[in-house]
DNA sequence: TTCCCGCGCT
DNA sequence: AGCGCTGGAA
């Protein structure tokens, strides 16, 4: 069976089996891509903790988060974890849309993605993973996120080795999908359902798991 | 005690 | 390749 096939197939089982996801969680695409770096390494749970304390204070706007003081920054997204490195990441990646887009992330959508994602990639703190979840979920640009859930959910199914980099996994969903903005924002948020729900770091729970059909 | 939608530095 | 970064929920 080809793998555009298979993979096409495992989607189908989690949509049918947990239906749409609605990714990702936030109200702006500014919202969403500072939850994508409050959310490295971390429970959605705590981030969402985080996010409302931004929200709380007013200043879950780019101009004005530029201008907190770092350990203010970092009180605010203490529930989050990594705090302090996270409150320069998220400076940095303030610092990027002033001097690329004049503060207006949104004005980064439509262009070259080809051209704009090492741009993202340079900005200190934000790593291939954060870069697509910002690319995808909030400029809708036509690129493919995996993650840990994706490498072992992958591995366990024989369909990738588990120490393949992000590159290489993520080549094996794009050389066979097509370049659906759609269908890899769903697709994406199904496999971290799957995850986290299921597929376990310890003890994958197969039986009720809704890719078991493909095991 | 484990795990969480990573990343950069050494 | 290994390690530090961190709080919060299960």
């Amino acid at each position: 069976m080809s793998s555009h096939s298979t993979l096409m197939g495992m989607y189908d089982a989690m949509l049918a089996k947990l239906g749409p996801s609605r990714w990702w969680p936030g109200d702006t695409p500014f919202e969403i891509a500072i939850g994508a770096i409050l959310t490295q390494n971390t429970n959605w749970k705590n981030v969402e903790k985080a996010l409302d304390n931004i929200k709380d204070a007013g200043l879950l706007d780019a101009r004005a988060l530029h201008e907190l003081p770092l350990p203010r920054l970092a009180e605010l997204i203490r529930p989050a974890g990594y705090y302090n490195i996270k409150a320069k990441r998220i400076h940095n990646f303030l610092q990027f849309l002033k001097d690329e887009a004049e503060f207006d992330l949104e004005s980064l959508k439509g262009g070259d993605l080809a051209d704009l994602r090492p741009r993202v990639l340079s900005i200190n703190g934000v790593g291939p993973e954060t870069a697509d979840c910002i690319l995808l979920y909030a400029l809708d640009y036509p690129v493919f996120v995996v993650d840990t859930y994706t490498a072992r959910i992958l591995g366990r199914h024989g369909l990738a080795w588990e120490d393949i980099d992000y590159h290489g996994l993520q080549s094996i969903f794009m050389d066979a999908l097509p370049d659906d903005v759609a269908l890899f924002n769903e697709y994406h948020a199904l496999l971290v359902r799957v995850g986290g729900n299921w597929c376990r770091k310890k003890e994958g729970l197969c039986a009720a798991c809704p890719l078991k059909p493909f095991l």
